[in-house]
Formats: structure tokens, sequence, C-alpha cells
DNA sequence: TTTTGACTTTTAATTTAAAAAAGTCAATAA
DNA sequence: TTATTGACTTTTTTAAATTAAAAGTCAAAA
């Protein structure tokens, strides 16, 4: 087994943990363990718990930017475009629970590259966000408008309500966080119908 | 000095002590002694922490509304009085600073009476919005709607922002909160757009 | 090159002890 | 009877110490 493969069964592994009990309470010799291995034997591919918890989340935020990518391309306007957004978002919450929670005091501790990350991905998100508006104005579906500041609007709103709901707490419970995502429906529906052209 | 009036003195100094320092900060013993009595004298007239919270919160709540009805009756329509509703929540949260924190854990668990107190305040102001909203509709400034529906949308947009922002941290630093309310008047305002009649 | 045993360091969880605050009540004064 | 207090018990917080667990290191070996 060569070692590129090697290490996406260590990421693979991580990721069972990670996104089922979280970062904190998985320790690096469970993973080791599930995987038939010593934990000295993982340090030799990931030098440390943030290298690993690196690698994971670069996974998870290429597979999040290739289905928003392919929703986007296939939503016959910028509206369906937008709602589908939270589609792909609340499936990554589902899949992913423990690791979608919202960075706090302790990852910025513990993972400040985690958490720079992050932000990068926040900010790609808003970029999105502000091409689909773009695009939405070009084919005359949107009244013209600051797409910058109207895509910060609405990415600060959906995270506001994940923050609100699912918070930096333990296990979101599975009814609190559908409601949360017909709530996040909602107001970007309201929202959209203003941004609409008439 | 007759018991009215000493209760509101009371009520007084407990408020300078909560708005300042939080209400798990400050001790009965503190408020008792700015005004140059005993705590057992305090307990005479509120028997216990929670008992005095309720007063606080029941003064501030009256003033709240005095001060939301008042500024909904001067706006000239739907619109400005829901953008105001915002300026009076500002302006209750630079004066109130540590009451305004969202009922967490702790609450819930010593002052549970303040924590239902706390939802029935919410409801009111949804409420309060939904009349506003069914006004601007009657004048043909809104299109017609789901006003329960949508004064839900918009009460709790507004609280998730307070949420994440604020929190149910300690002091709120003032940039970060002004920055909020800003971005709370934006997403108001978007929301209203789209609620218009054309 | 990869893995491990044996190790040190760091961090997290638990317990314990001390301090502070809340709450009680009989007595006392107005 | 109303209001207040001293002296008290109970509960809650805080801080310190202990312990246990996980993270990280490295020379030796497969």
């Amino acid at each position: 087994m060569e070692q590129t493969e090697k290490t996406e069964h260590i990421i693979e592994a991580a990721i069972k943990r990670f996104a089922h009990f979280g970062v904190h309470k998985t320790t690096l010799t469970e993973i080791a363990d599930d995987l038939g291995i010593t934990k000295q034997a993982l340090a030799y591919y990931f030098p440390d718990k943030q290298a690993l918890l690196e690698a994971v989340e670069q996974k998870i935020i290429t597979e999040f930017f290739q289905l928003v990518n392919e929703h986007a391309t296939a939503a016959p306007n910028a509206e369906l475009s937008l709602l589908s957004l939270l589609e792909v978002k609340k499936s990554f919450f589902d899949k992913y629970a423990m690791l979608m929670q919202q960075v706090g005091p302790e990852m910025l501790a513990n993972f400040s590259r985690v958490a720079e990350s992050r932000k990068k991905v926040q900010a790609a998100v808003a970029v999105h966000i502000a091409q689909v508006l773009e695009q939405g104005i070009a084919k005359g579906e949107l009244k013209p408008m600051d797409t910058t500041e109207v895509s910060m609007v609405l990415y600060e709103t959906m995270s506001a309500y994940e923050h609100c709901f699912v918070g930096r707490q333990a296990v979101p419970d599975p009814h609190t966080f559908s409601e949360m995502c017909i709530r996040q429906k909602a107001v970007m529906q309201l929202i959209i119908n203003g941004l609409k052209a008439n």
C-alpha cells in the first residue's frame, strides 16, 4: 500500500471519529486503533493532531465546493441556486455533524491554522453567493444591487442561524436542527423576494 | 418613606448593579450596601434574588414596550416602524447591557420564572411586528402576506444576530456591538424590500 | 522507509478544601 | 404590626491539588 493511499485511509478513519464524536473527544490512539496501527505510526504520516485535522477539513472543503458548484450549475436561476446552497449545507451538517461546529475559543487556541482555513471557506462561500447574484442580475432575474454587500448579509444571516441553533454545543438534536433549516430557508426566501426584478 | 417608594429604590439600585456587572456577578449584599441597609432588610422586600430580578425585568419590560409603542405611533409607515424597533432595541442594549444577554442554561436553572417571562416578551414583540405588518398591508404599503409567519422570521433573524454577536458572554465590546446593529439593519432592510407593494 | 517501545510534556478531568453568597429565623426596635 | 438586624445554616463558587489521559518525542529495530 503506497503512501498516498495510506494517508487517505487515515483521513477517512479520522473523519469517522471526528464527525461523530467531535475532534476534541477523539484521541489519536482511537483513530490508530481503528486502523490497526499505533499512534506513532500515525504520527509518521501526520506529525500532530492539527495536521490530521487540516487534511480532514481540506477533504471535506473540497467535497463541499464540488457539490456547491454542481448544484449551482444545475440550478435554473439565482433563486433556486441560493436555496440549493442551503440544501448542500444541510447535507453537510447531517453528514459531518461534529465537524460543522463554529470556530470557538478552543479551536482558535488549539487549531489556529484550521481556524484560519475556515475563514477562507467563509470568504469563498460569500464570493460564490455574490457570483450567483451577479448572474441573476445579468439575466434580468434580479434587480441591480451591491452584490458584495448583499452576499455578506445573506451569508451572515445563514451563519447567525447556525450559530444560534447549533452553536458550538455537542450534538445538535435532529429536531432543533431541521427546524433551523426550515427557518433559514424562510429568511432566505424573504430576502430573495426583495432582490427579484419586478 | 413608604413601601412602594422603598421597593422602587431597591429596584433602581439593583438595576445599576445588574446592568453593569450582570446578575450573576452582583451580590445581594452589594445592592443592600449601596442602599445603606443589610441584606436581611432587602430580603424583607424581596424574598430572594429571583424575586428582585423579576421586579427589575418587569420595570425594564414596561419601559421597553412604552418606547416601542411611542416609536411605532410616531413612525409614518411600516418600514420605518420596523427599523425604529431596532433603534429601540439598540438603546436598551446600550442602557442595560448585562441584562440583555440571552437566556442561557444558567438563567434557566436559577431563574426559571424570569426565563418564562422572557418568552412572553419575545411573543409580544413578535405580535407587535405582526401588527405593524398588518397596518402596512391595510395602507397598501406592503403586499398581503402571512403576517404571523413573517413576523416570526423577522424576530428570529434579529434574535439570531444578537445571539451570535452578543451571545451570553460578558460585556459585549462596543465596536462589535455597533457592527451588529448595522448588520441587523441591513438584513431587516433587505427583507422589508421584499415585503413592499410594487 | 516505516514502525514500535519507552519515554516526557501537556492538557483535561477529578477531587478536595476554602471562601463567598444565599437564604433562614428568632430577637429586637420603631 | 412593620421593619430591621445578628447569628446562623445551606448552597454555590472559586481555587488549589491531585490524578489520569492524551499528545508529542526519539532512539532503536524491522
